[in-house]
DNA sequence: GATGAATGAGGGTTCATTCAT
DNA sequence: GATGAATGAACCCTCATTCAT
């Protein structure tokens, strides 16, 4: 039995004032989180900063990593939702034009909160294995294959599992350096531009 | 006045005791961090690993962020030599090939100590503005530059800056997520698969 | 003003439900305390075992003390009753057969709970005077008091009062050292041997 | 690999200023455990009271517990000092003048440090197997044991074990009842009437 | 230079108790 | 009466850093 591999809500909640609570400290936790990184983000910081006593926070999640957990399943779910439905619109477009919109779907879901996305993204490696950052991540892959695999008589004959790594890392990596580390140097020109970019990688690749 | 943007080591010793010292600061530094992570690196124990006192260790750091510097600029400078030296031939090459070998160098790169860059990648962030690791950062995409400025004839009209950070970012990434997230899943051939796709990936975007 | 003299309960409820509640709560305050020790049993836990909320706790003991107090009541209830009865029924009996009835009452006595014995004995010191223990031990004292008195011209003279510690105190502590902290490694003969041991200290003593 | 089953010292220190801190902190232990009980006994507080800091407390002891252990110790070994005297001159005493020296050993034993004895003696069942307590009463048996068999043509037929067992237990139980619970009530006199009750009880119970 | 004992702020966590609902 | 969310003082413990020797 592990001591501690918790990064589940201890309870959850659904009634007024327990959600409220719930709510604040996850609110206050991504805050601290942006503000003044992981290290700093301690529980008596953070239920202090939710307006709340250590005990709750206690009483709703079994400590810090599971606060985290909680911040990250938030920003995945807005994430996805993004990347799902531009993946959904994508169905019906003729291919360049399917994948420029999941480069701008990833750049948008990377600009939902960038500063908080980055943080959490540097703190994913070393909370011991997050299974929903990787179910979100296996979702991604999967519905991009599956997208892959119906299009395939547009494409060069494919791996359809390497192809999807080498699409999905790369849109991955220029959106997410482009946004978290170059967000301050870049106009909205060099970001148009960058997308064109990324999508010929893309298509060039894949054709 | 910052209160601790230390992370250069207080002396540059040269002499024989003292380097065997830093040096053996430095190797302990790295081998803790491989074995336990970041958080379990207390100065303490590196200077106990190290075969040192702990006045000793602040004799020649002022801190522990100053020997998980020295441990990046040890490891960086590994990795710049392997990048250099596959840049170099490149220059001589025909340009798929070339390609092929700069994937090859950054694939070896990332292999020398997969799990110290892991950790070192992961800390990066969390230690304020290292320039070492951003000079180097630069340094790999102005060699990459100017190759490409070599090569220009060979390719369509390019923005040198964008192709070099679009190359790049891509390379690193999936050269980076397949050696530290699925080095344990990924055969040999596997890994020659994907340095097949990723020469493509980065040839046909080029052409 | 004393800050928590309180180890009474606050009400002497008497009608069914609170009843009940009241007798739920020592039950689980009784096989915490057996199961897991004083440190572990905390009101939370206490109330949740017994069903009932802490509030409601809360509302019939003033606090986790009254609870234990509670408990040491009810066992010490049970400990006087096989007591009694030894010493009624000793009154009839010739000395040493009495003697002997008496021993073998408090090693019945002991094994009525003596998980449960050893756990309150243990915490009775720690429990600011408990009137409760000292009134049933001097209840003890008095009876056997009384029962040599009652027998005297049978003994050599006597300080009935010494001679009552020197026995209550030597059956008590060669009946709860045998029960309490051996009763694993004793045989029912080794049990048998001792209570005759016992009867000859206390029998030869008083001749 | 039990987490946390440690009793001993981190360190043996021996040097000066080291030695100094592991005896105030014995020593303030000591006194907190006498004056407030051992739930108070807090480390903050112990450190606070040897004019140490916390942290000096955890370089030389892995806890709370092992500090109390080490009270114990020290506390044991003044103990076992006295018995192991008495037991050394008795064997060269009459019989009943054996015995009555025993019996004076033991109540001087309670009497080195009543309040200390009388708190370290509650504890000892909540820490968890302390060795040191049952090699002492190990030893204790042992050597009385020793003296039976010395002078077992003095005695009735015994076994000795039991024999030991219960004059061990009651001397015990007499003198530590009486020095620790009535100390304030008895009188030299009543001390003196209870050494003769207590030698009697036990010589009469070997003839 | 080297040593390592000492420091103490600060982090994680629990639990007896209260009180609005 | 009953509930259980909320409280916060108090605990245990670690570790970067200093400084007398």
């Amino acid at each position: 039995m592990a001591r501690k591999p918790l990064t589940k809500p201890r309870k959850y909640a659904s009634q007024g004032r327990s959600r409220a609570t719930v709510d604040a400290l996850i609110e206050a936790t991504a805050r601290i989180l942006v503000r003044d990184g992981f290290d700093k983000a301690s529980t008596n910081r953070i239920a202090e900063k939710a307006g709340v006593s250590v005990g709750s926070l206690y009483q709703y999640f079994p400590g810090k990593e599971a606060l985290v957990a909680a911040v990250m399943k938030r920003h995945g779910e807005e994430l996805m939702q993004v990347v799902r439905d531009a993946l959904a619109e994508a169905a019906a477009l003729p291919m360049e034009q399917a994948v420029r919109a999941l480069v701008v779907a990833a750049m948008e879901a990377h600009r939902i909160d960038p500063r908080l996305h980055r943080v959490l993204a540097e703190q994913i490696p070393r909370m011991g294995r997050l299974e929903n950052t990787e179910v979100l991540n296996g979702e991604i892959h999967a519905l991009f294959r599956a997208w892959l695999d119906a299009h395939c008589d547009e494409f060069r004959p494919l791996d359809l599992g390497l192809a999807a790594f080498v699409c999905v890392t790369s849109i991955e990596a220029l959106t997410h350096t482009a946004v978290v580390h170059h967000s301050e140097s870049l106009s909205e020109e060099a970001f148009g531009a960058l997308v064109d970019e990324a999508t010929r990688l893309v298509v060039r690749y894949l054709q």
